[in-house]
Order: C-alpha cells, then structure tokens, then sequence
DNA sequence: AATGAATGAGGTTTCATTCAT
DNA sequence: TATGAATGAAACCTCATTCAT
C-alpha cells in the first residue's frame, strides 16, 4: 500500500484490515508489512557485520530466509531499501529516548544509551550508514533532518534542566545538546575498534564526568 | 622528470633538478618514494570522496595519472596501500598535533584541529577507514596502536595543565583525553552530513564550550 | 524452448516438446539440469582445447552460448565447475566401459576405448584436468576415488577372464589391472602429440600386442 | 664471478676461457651459460611444483634468486625459456638411459626410471609440459623428435634382446618398446596422484610383470 | 649485462538489477 | 505475490612483456 510495485497488495487483508491496524498501534500491518520488516532487521544485522557496501541483496535475504528477488520486490532498489533500514533505526532510537524521557534524568538517559549500544546492531549499522551518508545525498537527507530533529528534543531537555538547576547555564542549551550528542557520537565511533575503554567502571567513569561537566559550576565549589 | 609516466613526478624536485641526478648514480632511487606518495595521496583523496570500497584501485591509478597495475606494483593489493594510507594519515596528524603540543594551549589545539578538518580530505578518508576497519582487523589494528598513543600524549597534555591550574583536577586526566577525543570525532562525523553547524562562530561557541567544561568549577564561579 | 538464450536446449526434448511443458507447472525444472549440462560440455570441449588454465570462464561461457555470469551462477567458481566436469567425464566413461562389460572381451573393451578417444574431446579433458589435480588436492581426490574403482572393476574383470583361462594367472590380478590401464594412459598421454602412432592397424597392433602378453603363455607357446 | 649483481662479469674470467670449455665437454660454458642454467633449473622445479601456467617468470625468477628482467633477458620470452626447459629435460633424461644402456638389462633400466621419478622434479616438470604441448606446437615439436629419439633406441635394445633371446619375438621390436614408454608414461601420471601404488614391493611386482610379459613365452611354460 | 618500474590485457568473482514465469 | 535464472559491469589481482636506465 505504501510501496510502489505492489498492486494487488492491498487486497489481501480486505477482511477486516482495522482490527490489525488497530492492534498493533497504528502501523498497518500484515504478511507483508511483517516480511518487509524481517527484510529490514536482517538488513541492519547484515550492514553492522559486514559493512554498507558488504551488505549485498543476496546476503540480506539469505540471513531473512528468503530470496534476492523478494527483496528488489520489497525495495526498488538497494538505495531504497537502505533509506527504508535508516527511517526504521531512527524510530526505533526515538522510541527508546523518548520512554522515560519526562523524567530528565541524563544518567538514566546514558544508562539507556549503553545498553542500546551494547545490546545490538543498531548503533553498528548507523555507524556504517553515516559513513556511507557522506557518498549518498538520500541517505545525508534522512540524516539532516532526523538527526537535527533529535538534537532538538535533546535541546529542549538540557533546557529544562538548566531552568531547574540541574545543568549549568552558562552554557547555551543548544550547544550543550551538541556536545552531549558529539561525545555519543565519538563514543560509538570508537566502541568497535577499542571494547576494552568502554567496559563496566569505565563507561561510569565517562558518565559522571560529563554530568560533572555540565553541572552548575557551584554545586562543584560547594562539594 | 626520469620517469616515463609521471609528469608530476617533476614538480617535486623543482629546487635544483640536476643535484638529485648527480648525487644519485644510477636509477633513480627517490622517484620510487615520490611515486609512492603521489599514489599515497591520490588514494587519500579518493577513499575521502567515494568511501573505501568506492575508492576502486582503477579510480585511484588514474586519480594519479597512472594504470591499474602500478598501484598493484607499488602496493602488493588493495588492502596493503589501504594500510599504507591509514599509518600515512596518522603520521601527518601526529606531525601537525606535536608542532606547538608544548605550548599546551588547548584553544590553539582545536583551531588546528579545525583548520585540518576544513581543509584537507584527512580526517574524511580517516572516518571513512575508521568505518571499514570494523570489518578489517588489519587496519583496526593500527587504529589501536596509533590512536591511544594519540590519546595517551592528549593524556599527559591534561595532566600538565591540571597541574597548572588550567584545568579541572576533579575528573581523571585520561577521562577528560578520552572526552576530548570522542568530541572531536563526534563532531567530524558529522561534519559532512551538517557543515553548517561547525561554520564561523558556532565552531568558536562549541571550542569554548569544551573549554569551560574543562575549566576549574572555581574557575567559573568566581566569573 | 523456455530459456532465453539456450538455442541448443530445443534440440534435447524434440520427441515431444509439450510433455515436459505440461508436466511441470510453474518454473521449467529442467531447464537447469540442461543448461548446467550445456555449460559442462563447453567446459570439456574448451578444457580439451586450451587446457586446464586456458579455460577461462569466459571462453566456457561463450562456447556455450552464455554470459560469464551464467557461469559462476551455476557454479560457485571455477574449481566447482571443473569438479562437476571431472565427475561427468568419469560418470560417461563407467556407462561406456558398462556397456557389455558383462561379455569380458579384452578386444572389445579395447575397441570402445579407442572410439571413445579419438571421437570425443572427453579424454583430451581428462588428461588435462590430471594434469592440473596434481596442484588441486579436490581434483586429485576424485581421481583417487572414481580412478581405484575403474581399476578395480578391471581388476574384477581380469580375475574372472583368469579363471576362465583366456588370461596368464602367473601375475595378480591386480597388476595386470594396473599394467593396463597405465598402458591406456599413457596411449592417450601421447595421442595428441603423436597421432600418427594411433591409426588404423598400428592401434590393432597395439591391442594384439597386449592380449598376447596377458594371455597365458601356454596359449602362446602352442601357437 | 658467478654471482648476480656482478655487470663485469663477463671479463672476469678473460685469463684462460677454454679450459673451461674443455673441461666440460664441448659446451661453451661462462657466467652466462651457469646463469642460465640457474634459470632453468630454478624453471623446472617451479613447473613441476605449480604447472605451466603456475608457473610465472616472477616466480622462477625468484626461486633462482635473480629478478624478472633477468628472465626475459635470458630467454626471448616464457615461450622461449619453457622450449629451454623441455630440451634441457630430455638432456638429462638421455644421459641418465644412456649410462649402462650398453648392458641391456631391463630390471637395471626400471630402477633407473623409479629413482628418477621419485627423486626429482623432472618427471613432474616433463608431465607438466606434455600437457601443455597439446596447445603450444613449438613444444609439441620438440617432444615428437625427442620422444620418438628414445623410442627408437628403446626399440633397437629390444630388437638386440630379442636376438639374444632374452624378449619374446613373437611381436614386434618397436611395438614392445611402445608398450613400455607407454605403461613408464602412464605410470608416471598417476605416480603423483596415487604414489602409493608405486612404493616399495609393488614397484617390483610391477616391474617383475613387464619383464613376464615381454619374455619368451616358452620360458615362462618351462617355469 | 642486467635491472625493475610500469603497462595493459585478461583472469576470477561478486553484485545490483531485470524479467519471464 | 514471489521466484530465481540470467545479465553485464566492475571489482581485485596476476601476468608476460617492454624499455629507460
């Protein structure tokens, strides 16, 4: 329904498509949306293992369980696909910072951060993508404007903790969100090459420093 | 200027010619070294614009002005000029990073730092092999080595400064190195996708972010 | 008939076109079967000519009528599709050497087996792809199997035509076995430099000559 | 003077150069003639080892510790330098059945073949260029005058035992020799496939065959 | 006499993509 | 809806050969 080559698509769940649509939050899903999101899992794992370029059709499919055509099927094209794989990272990392994102709390917000990136191909395969980005304008499109979107709300958090006192102000709000998301950034671009630096009491260590950084420079005087 | 195919060969010695012809009897010994760099750098600016696998060994040959099989003759493939380029790049950043490293001036590190990031395909063709080394061992090897002796001298200009009051004592020397570098890198991972937010002023905002948040609390206070 | 460029594939099923349409619903199975039966023999036929090494999949693919891709699709590289050669070339050869086996005329084996050298290109391959499995350890190993069970069905042979008194039984069985079938190697080893020594009634001649010495010297004295 | 990088080499032996060619028998012998025997020695066991087409001038340039040019300078080109290697073969081949072929005796003349087959390169080298004779004539040439050479002496010592009595005659002089230039032939195919066909006793009773089925029949009846 | 830098053709292989079924 | 056979371009790499030195 939302893709390009499937005519007769839209006739399959004519039963009763809302009970689905409802379900299941809003997506409208079915056998093919589900089999278009196995594709896209095994695209993520496949581009966090081997790399944009190491990710060819027939290996996503193979680790899907299906066959090279299904995915030029899905997809129009590899490109396609990748944009489609870089949107379902971007949700899926949206989801995950926004639970609990009322609280404000930026150590809970690290905690969620490093076991994200600890736990699974995203970060791995969003690396790879930005690399890719720098050759690919779609995919730098999809990065400018969720990436900006994302350094936006963290903004806005950094912002209301500075009026509660618990960031230093002395600081712009939209900086501090940069180099809060810089310092991510780094993080996971070197995780990879050097595990061993971001290990159980080392990761802490990180953490609270830049707490420390952008607390309110007297809270530090007075301890 | 001996060699048959390298017409940029001879723009190197440009000083005094005949001294090299002289002084070496026999082959031309230097012409190798020169030619290897030309290649060197072709490939730097190569792997920058189009990404590892993008950088075909057919694109970068002809970059320099040459065939296919002289980049197989200088490099014994693909991977080992990759190598060659990688512990390149690091020995002109170290180059550049020692040159007033005793000054110990921060402020004048990231303007450095910047003016390299700006200027040259480096720290593009950096990233971009950062992202393959995952996939290589060979060169996530000489990430390794080279990037924590960069850390470790970052290290101990932290430290010396600590000890002169200009920065923090409160947060381990090797944490605030670490979180120097991971800004860096963060910001020149993005630095391709959104040049806009390292332009001008804002470049000068973010450094004197870095800078405050580093600086002695009491330091601030006081202000 | 159903493939695109198989213009050779209409000629295998030309009793009765329709059956094999109408027995197999949906994708022509045995389109597959033909075509990799198709590249198989432009692989022997090419291999015969231009040997092991000069049997590029290019010039396979062409000789069948295919690109270099349909090569490499149907096999995974090029030893793989030497592999099924080698397999066919023995697999024909036991159906030959099959064929009236049961009868165990020494002269009419012989008879067979120069008809099936200096008809077909069949031996020019094995001879070359002997010559290439002393570098290949996977080609050598089907030598070894299928080989010591050719020899072993003559040795079979031998032992029976013992019994039966039409061969000497002052020597194993097993040796003559041998004896013979390095005869018949190195016969075809020198074929193709030295046709001349091949034709007509020197061939008989040969022949006669290895029966008489096989046969059992009694025989031969009573003569 | 017998070294590589010698450019005056050939003036260094200016003092007396017939001696040596005295000494060895007729062949104008010097630094190059030694070199080239480097070569082609070097040649041999890299052919032997990996084909013909294995084979590359770099790597039979390396093997004889000399460069590439070396090897294009001593020999026109590959062509050239392999046509070297196949005379300079049967060379040694001829001198090593010429020792002792005044005697006459067969077993002797066996066990001069299985030494030089398992001991050496050459026969593997030799087996290697037969198959590339098939698709190069200048080989095929050199290999239809020499080969038919030996067969021909082969034959005048069978005729010289028939008339002696020691081989049957009941078939003809230069058959019989066929038969064993065939069965030494195919023998020595399979040898590096399958060499445990070919060790210790049953290279006997492989020999003890050939010498019971060439002799007399009337004596094998007396037995 | 000898070197080795450089070439360019050709080898095997992988890949995204198309399309008949 | 989904398959998978087939394509052809392009990748990396090796090689025989040439030629200035």
């Amino acid at each position: 329904m939302m893709t390009k080559h499937a005519p007769a698509a839209a006739f399959e769940d004519d039963g009763d498509p809302d009970d689905q649509t409802v379900a299941r939050r809003g997506r409208p899903v079915g056998d093919r949306e589900s089999k278009r999101n196995e594709l896209l899992r095994a695209g993520i794992a496949t581009i966090a293992e081997l790399g944009y370029s190491g990710a060819s059709l027939r290996k996503v499919a193979s680790r899907a369980g299906h066959t090279t055509g299904a995915v030029t099927y899905y997809f129009q094209n590899k490109e396609a696909m990748v944009r489609a794989i870089l949107e379902h990272l971007f949700d899926e990392w949206d989801t995950l910072l926004d639970i609990g994102g009322a609280v404000g709390d930026l150590r809970q917000r690290f905690r969620r951060w490093k076991e994200m990136n600890t736990d699974s191909d995203q970060w791995m395969a969003q690396f790879q993508l930005l690399a890719q980005a720098r050759h690919e304008p779609a995919l730098a499109e999809i990065y400018q404007r969720r990436y900006s979107a994302y350094r936006a709300r963290l903004t806005a958090t950094v912002a209301m903790q500075q009026r509660s006192g618990e960031v230093r102000d002395d600081i712009a709000a939209d900086i501090i969100a940069d180099q809060i998301a810089a310092l991510a950034d780094g993080w996971a671009m070197m995780f990879p090459i050097e595990p061993e630096r971001f290990v159980g009491t080392r990761m802490d260590e990180l953490t609270d420093a830049v707490l420390k950084m952008i607390e309110p420079p007297a809270k530090a005087v007075r301890r």
